[in-house]
DNA sequence: CTATCTATTCAGTATAGACAGAAATGGATG
DNA sequence: CATCCATTTCTGTCTATACTGAATAGATAG
């Protein structure tokens, strides 16, 4: 699946290493354990970090260093998408309105062309502010938001 | 930002290109506003009707395959999703499952890896759950859900 | 039936990105 | 200050896949 998300194959593979098990890894064990080098390991932890999704920890007795994911599976999931929505979408929609902004001054494109842009942009601006509010709602009440199921809709006809 | 989510460049331009375009083009039309080989326009507008947002139509007086992209943003996002939660997430899911099953055999595996394979499966079993019950909601109530913003914690806590 | 126009398939080429292994860096310790 | 070990950087190779151009298939009109 990672692979079709824009995940490479090692990547992935360290990181669902680092979750499943118990204990933090040093980078032999790991480049060991998946057959892959030495740098290649170096560098996919390097991203994962990125992605504060896996920590660099001290393991007492051992110059070495270990790693560990974040086992949280919610954090892990909003934090992905937090990191994402800064690298991919907020630059995405800046770029949206510079085209809006370029249509607006006439240079050359009709009106047609700048409404579906208009379209687009609204679609991300009302996604992401719904999803900010989302992701700041603490753990209990999201996971009732997705326990309504089918209250949801008489929730919303009546009170929103 | 296609590339970043597994979506080929030539795909995401064709795509781009018919959604803010007024009219359907002919394949002819996209390979030369686009400098693209007549091949890959024929092969990326297939993937783009496997995925439900481009369509093939018919311009009166002309023999040519025409073809014209999905122009709401929201339907378009909600096929897309659903086209990718039954390509991608219900294989994981599905695989996931196998894993615990074994897991549970008792085949070597302990029972802390047991653990978050199970946090992972409830993470996607509450997740796609969810999100089938927004789906199926009326445009209308979609809206509405999207603008709750601050509302959300209170209706949360009150009647959730 | 043949000529012509469109769309698809196929086979080879080009390219981007993943990956390995060697070299270099860093930093601790005696 | 030298040595040793862990880690990172660098460079070349390999692989997957995007892409092209030519060949093929299919349809329609004359």
């Amino acid at each position: 699946m990672g692979t079709r998300w824009g995940i490479n194959r090692t990547v992935a593979q360290i990181h669902a290493l680092l979750f499943i098990f118990p204990r933090p890894l040093n980078a032999e064990e790991i480049a060991e354990t998946l057959s892959i080098a030495r740098s290649n390991v170096s560098n996919s932890l390097r991203e994962l970090q990125g992605w504060h999704i896996v920590k660099l920890v001290h393991v007492m007795g051992d110059k070495r260093d270990h790693f560990e994911s974040l086992k949280d599976v919610w954090e892990m999931f909003r934090i992905v998408l937090d990191e994402r929505k800064q690298r991919e979408i907020d630059p995405t929609v800046a770029m949206l309105e510079e085209c809006i902004r370029e249509a607006a001054a006439g240079k050359g494109t009709d009106n047609y062309t700048e409404e579906r842009l208009r379209e687009l942009h609204s679609f991300f601006d009302k996604t992401t502010t719904w999803y900010a509010q989302v992701a700041k709602l603490p753990a209990s009440a999201l996971m009732k938001l997705m326990n309504l199921g089918d209250k949801m809709l008489k929730l919303l006809g009546a009170g929103g």
